[in-house]
DNA sequence: TGTACATCAGTGAACGCGCGTTCACTGATGTAC
DNA sequence: TGTACATCAGTGAACGCGCGTTCACTGATGTAC
């Protein structure tokens, strides 16, 4: 509450230490990730590289799970964070462009940064169980595609068209949403419902016919990913940018996102 | 050549007993992977629980790696296999059908040896390059698919309609396939000749706008997989049957199977 | 402002473990004559 | 058919390594009075 502590983000001397060097062991336990993969992470590399002794990290994180922990949720959020900047950046009303910004967004990060793609998109750690805290950082790919769709379907409601937010938005089905394919309730068994649930939590307004489509774009999206990364599009679709492309156009139109 | 050799398959006790520990190793192999995950398969525990001293191994695999890999080619194998039986039980002139069995029967297998599929479809194992020798197998789900896409298109052709073989065919484009959108000529880039190239290869017949879709549905089709097993589908589409079901089928619109 | 005490980062040794691989060996099985 | 020799599966000890985690400790930094 003194100046002192406002300015520091409020924290002392050794707080601003103790926040320095938890970032610096994640900055070199990434760089090992790089380096050895997944689960060769190793608390005493990770301390003999920053010149510390192994017990040292105990002060930081309870357990190596910890730190995977730590890892984990951080390459969720600057994988979110690319997807929500690369969005916001494009004007609200071109739903297709904002597709292709996220899609693209979440391809050059996961390029950018394979190793903790592979972290948390690629088989999972064995003995390790991921605990809650990771489940919203984990889910924001999943609400900026929402939001897109979402933001499709309503284009005229209250905060986007500076519309009085309190006025409840009568959804609208601009352009080529319309076609009747896009909205026939034909989704099997318990997607209907699934479908359903997800609008609701994550894309107010999209018909649940939609939505099921749109489960699986992004499930295609992240395939189509992981086969480039892990080297399973060598001898076809390599190099992949130009399938990366053609594919992210087609799941728009699956979807029904006007041209 | 003698009639002992033919019946032993052609090798004599020793050959025959090498051969059955070899099975074994695998075996026990197979079920550590499953118990402990991809990568902390380990020799000493493999040896350990078959009885055997841990050097023993080697008179059977060369090195930790070389075991990895027996295991990895069996695995494409075995998925490879389900995949071609699937389609085989199937008739050859339903398309539609053929590709339902073929993800279907990919997805079964995948559900009921979920380690081996991680092994070969989750993040490449740190430090393991795999040889060339595992190529061929990890290209058969593909060539299933491929043959399902190019019996659609050439459905005349001399072999399955009993026309003599020796006359060329003359592709035909059955019932829904002449959509004009499906063969569409606007592929970018290095897509065109890419896909030119995988229809060449495994699909004679299809044209690349059918066969740069085809490239979409299958890797929608390991990238749901992928989430239905590594628990990225917990919270929307889980229980995945039915999502998995309609994608399949959507994926069969999308390369233009006739329904 | 100065002192006594509490907090806590980091040390260094140790525990107990498992790993892949090599090597000289024993003894059973197979082959040639 | 019987014997001498070659092949090869399996043993057991050893090498050298790295790992996660605990624990009593030292000494610097921060806090309360």
């Amino acid at each position: 509450m003194t100046n002192g502590r406002e300015r520091g983000a409020g924290q002392n001397a050794r707080e601003r230490a103790r926040a320095q060097i938890t970032r610096e062991i994640k900055e070199e336990a990434r760089r090992q990730l790089a380096a050895e993969g997944a689960q060769r992470l190793s608390l005493r590399a990770v301390a003999r590289e920053l010149g510390m002794v192994s017990s040292a990290l105990y002060r930081y994180f309870p357990s190596r799970d910890d730190l995977l922990t730590a890892l984990i949720i951080d390459a969720y959020d600057s994988l979110g964070t690319s997807a929500e900047a690369a969005v916001a950046r494009r004007p609200a009303r071109d739903a297709r462009d904002r597709w292709r910004a996220c899609c693209h967004a979440v391809r050059d990060w996961a390029i950018a940064s394979p190793h903790e793609y592979a972290l948390i998109y690629g088989s999972p750690v064995p003995g390790y169980r991921a605990p809650r805290e990771t489940i919203a950082p984990a889910a924001r790919v999943a609400v900026v595609i929402g939001g897109v769709l979402s933001g499709a379907w309503q284009q005229d409601t209250g905060l986007e068209a500076g519309r009085p937010a309190g006025r409840p938005p009568e959804p609208r089905l601009p352009g080529l949403l319309v076609e009747p394919r896009l909205v026939e309730p034909r989704l099997p068994g318990l997607l209907a419902g699934q479908a359903e649930a997800v609008s609701a939590a994550i894309a107010p307004g999209v018909p649940p016919p939609v939505m099921a489509r749109a489960l699986i774009a992004w499930t295609q999206l992240f395939g189509m990913i992981s086969f480039e990364l892990f080297g399973q599009l060598v001898g076809s679709a390599d190099p992949s940018d130009d399938f990366f492309s053609f594919a992210v156009d087609e799941m728009a139109d699956l979807v029904g996102l006007p041209a």
